[in-house]
DNA sequence: CGAACGACCTGCAGGC
DNA sequence: TGCCTGCAGGTCGTTC
């Protein structure tokens, strides 16, 4: 396995009188973090009691709190769910909450196994069941709270793209007051969560809306045209076991396939697959946003 | 208040 | 071959 394939696995080998071990990373949007969290609940057997916590490394995007460990020792592990990019790991003494960043990942470790020099976090559980958090880039977030805490973090969120709230007069009446482009409202987590570069770019080439149109310049129709081409492209991504840029695998070890179906992110310069023009790309709020000039003409 | 932009970090690709 | 540069991504803080 190369190096980029070992960074950005979910696989389970076998192991001889063993539970399965595998990894979970991805480049996560949400339908990348819905995959893991869907495969972490298939790997581990809920509940779980976590034993020991050892950081190794506290210097992610925020510090890991100190007493992560302290605290942590004895949480009996009830679900782990997904909000926005979030994983929320929440049992008996509070929530765990755990963002990926551009590369966080989760691996059942084997019993014999050394950790690797980017697993910052190792969890031990009952029954001998190791976890390690692994993120070279560590531009993920590891957090504790104690139960009946809010957390702020999850307070200014706007609803989930495939939930009942995300309709097309709620974007409507958020786009319409403002003047960025429409890709950076749809990529603004507290108008709606989960879209990230990647989807964003899809969905406003479903919809046939430019990515740098000013949101407010956009009628109810196309507005309502974009509500549905997030929602598809979202549930599409999660149908195929999440995408990611080079090597996303899924439970089992079959590749992700959602990336081979991409239309405009990362072809600028190709031919469009349905009209044929050359996609352009431009940087917008300092991101790659790549379209069509002939099928996105709004 | 909203919009734009830089910082954070590492691995990788491409150029020389 | 090896060095250097630029780019990729999500979030948050700062500046305008």
């Amino acid at each position: 396995m190369s190096n980029a394939q070992a960074k950005c696995c979910l696989s389970r080998q076998s192991v001889a009188n063993a539970p399965e071990y595998g990894t979970v990373a991805v480049m996560p949007e949400l339908p990348e973090v819905e995959t893991v969290c869907q495969g972490l609940r298939s790997l581990l057997p809920l509940p779980l009691r976590i034993i020991d916590v050892s950081v190794r490394n506290h210097h992610l995007r925020q510090p890991i709190p100190a007493d992560l460990a302290q605290r942590c020792r004895g949480h009996l592990l009830q679900r782990i769910e997904r909000r926005a990019k979030y994983l929320l790991w929440t049992g008996s003494h509070g929530c765990l909450l755990n963002h990926l960043g551009m590369t966080g990942s989760w691996r059942v470790v084997a019993p014999n196994e050394s950790l690797a020099i980017h697993d910052h976090v190792e969890l031990t559980c009952e029954d001998g069941l190791r976890l390690a958090y692994r993120d070279p880039r560590r531009f993920g977030l590891l957090t504790w709270h104690p139960s009946g805490t809010t957390i702020a973090r999850l307070e200014h969120l706007g609803p989930e793209p495939l939930g009942s709230d995300f309709t097309p007069t709620y974007l409507w009446r958020a786009c319409r007051q403002r003047s960025a482009p429409i890709k950076t409202v749809i990529m603004d987590q507290r108008v709606v969560v989960g879209v990230g570069n990647i989807y964003a770019a899809e969905a406003l080439f479903t919809a046939g809306i430019r990515p740098q149109v000013p949101s407010k310049r956009l009628g109810r129709e196309r507005i309502r045209r974009l509500c549905e081409s997030i929602r598809d492209t979202l549930s599409n991504a999660i149908r195929a076991g999440g995408s990611t840029i080079r090597d996303f695998r899924q439970a089992g070890g079959s590749q992700g396939y959602f990336q081979h179906t991409f239309a405009v992110y990362g072809r600028a310069g190709d031919a469009c697959r349905v009209c044929g023009s050359s996609i352009r790309q431009d940087i917008l709020g300092g991101r790659s946003s790549a379209w069509c000039p002939r099928c996105q003409r709004w």
